[in-house]
DNA sequence: GAATTTTTTGAGCGATTGCTCAAAATTGGC
DNA sequence: GCCAATTTTGAGCAATCGCTCAAAAAATTC
């Protein structure tokens, strides 16, 4: 057997998902990949079949990630609404640290994707759907946990999540105040926290 | 004096405008601009000075249009509160009309550009915070009416909703059904109609 | 209708796009 | 050290990108 692969390939979508996120689809060149990637094209279309193929892997990851984040915040409360309340205000000292974009990849991607990428806006599409099933599904848990009153719809509480959580995001794109963001966070947590019963 | 000129400048614009909206900057061509504005490279130019230009002009319309179509909701209410839900719940059936997108052209913008199109970025930036200005001044008015408690921040107030006003129209470009747009729109003019004092 | 002034045209520029593929380089087995 | 297997290379393709500019077309004035 021959020559041992020299690049890692998590490591290039890794890169790849970097970049892809921080300036989106149209806006990321081959040659940038390859400048980041440190790989020749040739490379490049060996492991990963092509630019969109790419980068509807990162996309993937990104969301993988990303679901596996909500889950450990959640998993650090016992009671399903305190998760909640944590993980948007969690979300809103992304700002603080250093990453390709404070916007949501999957948004971005929504946003900016048409009929010619229409694979990946499907992809996109289906991962924040994932994400909405995670809050209706935590909401579900509150609700059998007694915490929301009985009345209460998970399906409609968990939309308005997703909302809120896009909003945030892309929010936390312009340049404000960091404080700002905080506070916008702190709000949309308190939001959450006020749906307890007594 | 010479040649009347053939096309009308505004309309020209008018339809750029809906094509920038649609596809974004990077995604539209100046092919795709030839054809819908049925005008020569060298006429756009002429008109526009560079797709970069027509693509600020663009922007500049699509929010001057977006403000005045809020100031004639505001205007249909004397309370600034139900005005502000009634705005809410017209966005939310933005979606049943025949639009280039349901996502707002700024936040397209503010998620899409980079340091290469920076003039427009800022551009987009200023005028997302004209609108944020405007929530401001109207929950500014509804404390100054006694519609709300003595303590609200209007300030927070205007940025919260300018945050759900994003997500619910990033929300909206999801193909999702079109009465859970409507009610996400509903049970976020509910949130701001439920700030009412007794 | 000739002269003047402005608009419109469209071929085509240099640069860049995503991508291909034959050749070179690099490894392990013998 | 040679062979076989596999990866990496990078020149370069056809297409498209945003854009230019000399020439043609059109309208007004006299």
């Amino acid at each position: 057997m021959p020559r041992a692969t020299l690049h890692n390939r998590q490591d290039s979508l890794e890169r790849a998902l970097h970049l892809f996120w921080q300036k989106g689809f149209h806006a990321t060149s081959l040659k940038d990949l390859e400048r980041t990637l440190d790989m020749r094209p040739g490379s490049i279309y060996a492991a990963f079949g092509s630019k969109d193929a790419l980068f509807q892997e990162a996309l993937e990851r990104y969301a993988r990630l990303g679901l596996v984040e909500l889950e450990r915040t959640l998993a650090e409360y016992d009671s399903p609404l305190a998760g909640l309340a944590a993980y948007l205000r969690k979300l809103g000292c992304l700002r603080d640290q250093e990453l390709p974009s404070r916007a949501c990849m999957l948004v971005k991607s929504l946003l900016e994707l048409g009929e010619r990428e229409q694979a990946a806006l499907g992809k996109a599409e289906a991962l924040l759907e994932a994400m909405e099933a995670g809050f209706v599904e935590q909401f579900r848990a509150a609700k059998d946990a007694g915490e929301l009153e009985p009345s209460a719809d998970p399906v409609r509480l968990g939309r308005r999540l997703q909302a809120e959580v896009m909003g945030l995001r892309a929010y936390a794109q312009r340049e404000v105040d960091s404080q700002a963001v905080h506070a916008l966070a702190d709000d949309m947590a308190r939001s959450i926290e006020a749906l307890r019963l007594s």
